[in-house]
DNA sequence: ATATAGTGTGTGTAAATTACACCATTGAAT
DNA sequence: ATTCAATGGTGTAATTTACACACACTATAT
């Protein structure tokens, strides 16, 4: 069946690319549509910017009536502006992304009526997404990988309190390669924005490791005179 | 005397923020403003996308037509969505930037008549710019400082022949920093990319250095399988 | 209760990279 | 001819990165 559809010239929108990270595995938020064009596809959770709000409360607006999602810290990373990128109509879009702790968070409940459902998954062996949405999120993938390596933006993935191996795995999952176990410690120890508590991890069948926390106030201390942490804020 | 203007609604524009580099300085092109708002004011070369071009078209044909500059290699860096960062109206602006070797280029002329002139500003000591475009300008700096990192960058702003002293003094402008010359040239040259010349330097009234080109067919190569410069791609 | 297998924790050393300081060469000025 | 100013060009010590194994803890089988 063919739905016949509005066109519509010069229009914003937003998309969002977030994250998150659970059981190991670095997973992206989707969307399913319910609305023309690609109804019942998947996306990424984007909408239309209205005319007296910035791209950045927009992002923020957007992504929580489609996920429910509220509060996160969404940085935009690139904006997309092919002709024909949209089929109704000359639509540029600002792409966000954020980073969240899955954990902590309760169900995703898009609260209007153009997502049917939003849900985690793995980055890894993503389906085709709507319109340009695919290459959104590769060009966004691509911009985590490069900010993690000088902004501690880790820690927004995990949850409070973390092991070494848990943070180094995260590494290694969004730098997609392996580290050096011993390096990794000894230069993030190094920093001394990592809290070592008294606690042990429980629950595992093996030897306990030590929990950690980030503390940010320290971070900001031994960061707040350098412009640049090309050097100390790089891990691998 | 007031004038009054028009106001719209939605509008994408484009601003450059166009580095060169001449006398061992780093500059970026300006245009006097030719029209309200902000006529006479000194401004980054800008104007409005239209309907039909995608927005990495609409930046070479805006430069084109504020600067007379044609061909450059142009990449977005940022998008600027403050609801009132333009007076007449709602107006979103992607921020492209470019590099260019000033010597090679002839007259700036712009070619229509929003621009009174075009012409190269050291990039210490700018003033006040129109819009939000000194806003505009810090932060394509601090995003081609971060480039510089990880792309071959450098060799698109220095003649085709260059010294390894004006390669290392072009880093030493754009990172703001002083760089140790024996670790520079062993680093560089160990990458293989630059193609050492039988020609010296002519014209000095010191001893003569060796003129190097870039070779971009073996950076390629080099480079090909690599997603990752971050550890081969470091200067500095 | 004891042995054993399995898995993650936690550490030391050699190789590679980076930081640093000096002498060499040339042309211009006197 | 001598001195000065400016840049070219190289060796060594300090730091960072790469790399592999022994130990601790738990679960399970006997």
């Amino acid at each position: 069946m063919e739905v016949k559809l509005p066109t519509f010239n010069s229009v914003f929108s937003i998309d969002c690319v977030i994250f998150g990270f659970e059981a190991g595995e670095l997973k992206i938020l989707l969307i399913e549509r319910n609305e023309e064009p690609y109804k019942d596809w998947l996306a990424l959770p984007g909408y239309i910017v209205e005319q007296d709000e910035s791209i950045d409360d927009a992002a923020e607006r957007i992504l929580y009536e489609l996920t429910g999602l509220r509060d996160l810290h969404m940085q935009q990373f690139h904006t997309f502006g092919e002709v024909n990128r949209h089929p109704q109509g000359r639509v540029i879009t600002v792409a966000y992304y954020a980073l969240i702790r899955i954990n902590g968070q309760k169900d995703l409940r898009p609260v209007t009526q153009y997502a049917k459902k939003a849900f985690w998954h793995p980055v890894n062996e993503l389906p085709k997404l709507a319109f340009d949405h695919s290459e959104i999120f590769k060009t966004g993938f691509n911009k985590l990988r490069r900010r993690l390596n000088y902004q501690p933006i880790a820690f927004e993935l995990l949850p409070e309190k973390f092991t070494l191996t848990q943070l180094q795995s995260l590494y290694e999952a969004v730098l997609n390669k392996k580290l050096d176990k011993r390096n990794f410690r000894k230069k993030m120890l190094s920093y001394g924005f990592l809290k070592e508590l008294d606690e042990k991890q429980k629950g595992v069948s093996y030897r306990a490791a030590k929990l950690y926390k980030f503390d940010r106030r320290k971070y900001t201390k031994i960061f707040q005179n350098e412009l640049n942490l090309e050097n100390k804020g790089k891990v691998g």
